[in-house]
DNA sequence: ATTCTCCATGTGATATTATAACATTTCATA
DNA sequence: TATGAAATGTTATAATATCACATGGAGAAT
């Protein structure tokens, strides 16, 4: 059976954002932002690999692979997980979206202009995925793996609670 | 098909720690300690139970569901999935075994002592995991959660690298 | 000690997530 | 416009995880 087409996992059909902002300037802007990079680094953003990333910066939330896989079926494109999966991994690869791997979801990326660190704020309650950045080799972990001598090449920094809005509807 | 009771992925079956220790000290130590414990808190840590802790103790190791299955029937338990993730989810409950998100599989907790915000290094070579820890909340992301008014409840801190033991066996 | 209740376990079925393998098409560019 | 590399489409299957319901066993209440 094939999924219905939201995130893996939602309990709340919200796509809650955890603060207010000009939605489609922000979308305008990734997107534009990433077609500049593709073209640049001579990477071929296409039409798959383009839907994907604008249905993930339409939603502004974290969806799995089926539900991205639904909604690239009903576009009229292949509906074989590989079609999702490769237009994922092409598009993790390269920042443009990133894996939530307490969810096994994707997200794309806020701040696709620069390399960075992400690091992420799951709402248990709605789903909500707010992304920000951290610095894990400067703190404890960092001070760890050297001295044991373990080479970090990327981490995954996922904290899991509860959203503003969440909070607020609880006890407002 | 069931899998061949080893972890998750795993491309090395060397169980590499990152430093020499004397295991079946630190095995019997950390079972202890869990069996203390369960007795204080009124914890019922069944024979499953202690077989699922005990065996990831004794691998040392990241393993998966279906590999700790695999054990499980050898060792006369249930053979259905939901056996083994009751149990491991019993154990992650009350810190005994943590998930490693990035890997889909489970260790053992080095640390059973005390509460403790647990950070994770796993080698993409051999799959060997040493945990760490950490204090997310005092970096970036804290500061980042405190300013939006997300309340952190859980954090995943998994860094993927090069361990030592691989390090050395690349450039020796 | 008996009954009761809760929790744990066992099992079959099924849902969800992900990859392998291979044929076909598209695209950059020589 | 030929050609090789990359991308896509499709079938099949692997790996991970949960649901639902029946059974059993330990401890509490009587």
């Amino acid at each position: 059976m094939t999924s219905d087409a939201r995130p893996a996992g939602a309990r709340n059909p919200a796509p809650a954002a955890f603060r207010k902002h000009d939605h489609d300037t922000c979308v305008d802007h990734v997107l534009a932002t990433a077609e500049a990079r593709c073209t640049t680094e001579r990477l071929r953003l296409t039409p798959v690999r383009r839907k994907v990333l604008e249905l993930l910066l339409k939603e502004h939330r974290a969806l799995g692979a089926y539900a991205i896989l639904d909604m690239l079926r009903e576009a009229g494109f292949g509906s074989q997980p590989p079609v999702a999966y490769r237009a994922l991994d092409f598009l993790a690869e390269h920042g443009f979206v990133h894996r939530i791997e307490r969810l096994n979801a994707f997200v794309a990326c806020a701040h696709p202009e620069r390399a960075h660190t992400p690091a992420f704020m799951i709402c248990r309650l709605c789903d909500a995925v707010a992304e920000t950045h951290s610095a894990p080799e400067k703190g404890a972990l960092g001070t760890a793996a050297r001295e044991v001598g373990f080479q970090i090449e990327r981490t995954v920094v996922e904290a899991e609670g509860i959203c503003p809005d969440c909070a607020n509807r609880a006890a407002p």
